[in-house]
DNA sequence: CTTTGTGCAAAGCGTTTGCATCCTG
DNA sequence: CAGGATGCAAACGCTTTGCACAAAG
């Protein structure tokens, strides 16, 4: 279950796919950033390693990555997907609307839900990072008669 | 609470903005197919109606729409934003990960969540139009050891 | 040596915007 | 009339892809 240094990699190996210095790279900096990170932000890290890393390849290895069960991509309500890696402790966000605040709440929460779809509807809840829109605390007091959108 | 016809020109006409053919027209789609609907389904339903009104103004007028919090996006898993009427009643989606499928859930099952979100976290929840992701019953019996990806 | 991955640059997609024109209030 | 709305087409940001070359197994 802890999803130690070097796992990527291993995985890939352990599937027979390619271990190339790129992805080597790549890898390193997912498991070294571990938390929700875009393309971009993978990219500008990889670059300081190696800058002849394009970022059509890290596009490409996030691909694979998704398609091996090893990384989630997530909405946090932004235009770029973020992705985390699996298994890294579930947890999901509250993002406020209003001031763009970022929060994690326990996973622990979702329980009696999960529950109830499994049961009634025969759904398996795929939650791993989950964002829910609305006002955090903060917001609310500052301006109580704000009515947020979201969906 | 109800959501009736020209719900959407009799709001733009008591906030004193202007109601133009355009506006007319799009509000008409919007309420008429009254679902989860694209920019793109408004706008090939509109030109059915007025041809030369372009995709930029569909645009401009979700915008609008959204600013006076009259409808909500939602984040369905495609590339697309999907648009649905506030209000319209409460309930969300199970968006199968393996054939597509959506299911809808209704909102009494996030009671539990909101209510602790609230209490926990101050944290008030706006959750109109929510997507799960995961297997749905048909696709699990289908292929009992699949592992859908999910965030 | 074959298969797969890479870099580059161009294309793709949904969405946004600059600007001249049009039209509502 | 004046300010706001529209159409067009170009630009945008993120992501994907075609192709020729490089390199892993």
């Amino acid at each position: 279950m802890p999803q130690d240094q070097n796992t990527l990699i291993a995985e890939l190996q352990a599937r027979g796919m390619r271990v190339t210095p790129q992805r080597a790279i790549i890898f390193e900096v997912i498991e070294r950033l571990s938390g929700h990170i875009t393309a971009e932000e993978i990219f500008s890290e990889v670059q300081q390693i190696n800058p002849y890393i394009s970022l059509a390849t890290v596009y490409r290895t996030l691909e694979l990555l998704q398609e091996l069960n090893l990384i989630t991509p997530t909405n946090l309500g932004g235009s770029q997907t973020h992705f985390a890696m699996q298994g890294h402790g579930a947890h999901h966000h509250l993002v406020c609307q209003k001031c763009g605040g970022i929060e994690d709440f326990s996973d622990d929460l979702l329980e009696t839900l999960r529950t109830q779809l499994e049961t009634r509807y025969g759904f398996s809840a795929q939650i791993n990072h989950f964002s829910i829109f609305g006002l955090c605390r903060a917001c609310r007091q500052a301006n109580p008669s704000a009515q947020p959108q979201a969906g």
